[in-house]
DNA sequence: CCGTCTATCTATAACGG
DNA sequence: TCCGTTATAGATAGACG
């Protein structure tokens, strides 16, 4: 009859309340002064209420400033490892960014050049203002260009004994124009603007 | 048979002290949780275990340094005012101990005068080169001198009827003389070296 | 290691002084 | 408000799977 089971919720009754939060403080500091002692471990506790004045400091202001100097301590050796995590990671983003980067400009600067190339295959006359680099560019594809004439034309030659021609040299060109048209503008930054984009998807 | 009653110390059994803080370390955060619950208090706990790499907080890393800083500010602020305490109580000694110095001064300056004055009686040609504040403070002192002469010769006179006689005074320097004899030079900031005394006496 | 079980121990709710 | 008492709810030591 006596000893209900106890509610867990806020106790309205001032003295009520407060007779309890005295017996559950000493229980409480006792637990902790028992868990030290058994398990050999650093613990506080530091207890506020609104009807005590005194905050209740356990094992005592000092000793838990102590813990919690070790607590703040490690914490911010966390923080600054996460802290570390990041931009580790944000670096490797970067590094992976730059890197797609320089592709993009690489296959950019072929696809100037196959146009470059087509131009001067429909008005030759355009190819005489052309920078020395330019014209090195033109010179290499144009030598790949012809490799690869080469080993297509020695496949044919393998499997139908052909003869020579004009044409599959003006196909490879068209289908390489093709192709490398497929390819959005994002990285494009010899001629996209120099403005942010805006991320609106979820979750980035 | 089961569960012997537990002794208070540290178990030295790595499992069972582990499993003993696993245990305890949950009952003791229930309770933090319950008396939160049942008072309305602000109470956290911080735990650490040497078998444990983590650190247990409750009720969380952010609340715990709510709680915490809450207690510092309180904890400087009652420092900031100990150390005002402490500052006027020291204020109160140093002037207590000023004032006592004065007094000893003072006295100091009158035994002096009384050597002085003991020397001019034996060799009145000694008085010749005596600074002018030096012969101001014997001629009051010789007054001061006179006037209790007076004081005891009416006493005197009122109990015996006695004529006046020259021996009293000479009666009283030398009493006076040897009682200021007395005193310790403990204070005596006018002969004492500059040295600061060791106090090697306990508990100072 | 982890959860579960149970006999036991401990804390404490309710009450009276 | 504080202390003491008492019966009980809740915590837990030790064992087991």
């Amino acid at each position: 009859m006596m000893r209900k089971k106890v509610k867990l919720a806020y106790i309205t009754n001032n003295a009520a309340r407060k007779a309890m939060y005295k017996k559950r403080k000493m229980g409480l500091i006792k637990e902790v002064s028992e868990l030290r002692t058994l398990c050999n471990v650093d613990a506080c506790a530091i207890i506020y209420s609104p009807d005590d004045s005194q905050p209740e400091v356990y094992p005592s202001p000092l000793g838990a400033v102590r813990v919690l100097a070790k607590f703040k301590n490690m914490t911010e050796k966390k923080h600054i490892k996460k802290m570390r995590d990041q931009e580790s990671f944000l670096q490797q983003c970067i590094a992976k960014v730059n890197e797609e980067l320089e592709n993009r400009r690489k296959k950019n600067r072929e696809k100037e050049i196959t146009k470059l190339l087509l131009k001067g295959l429909v008005a030759p006359s355009s190819l005489q203002d052309l920078s020395l680099p330019d014209l090195n560019g033109l010179s290499s594809l144009i030598d790949l260009y012809l490799k690869d004439i080469d080993q297509r034309m020695e496949k044919l030659s393998l499997g139908q004994t052909q003869e020579e021609d004009c044409k599959p040299p003006t196909v490879a060109v068209q289908v390489e124009a093709a192709t490398t048209a497929e390819c959005p503008s994002e990285f494009d930054d010899q001629h996209a603007g120099g403005g942010a984009t805006a991320a609106t998807g979820p979750g980035i």
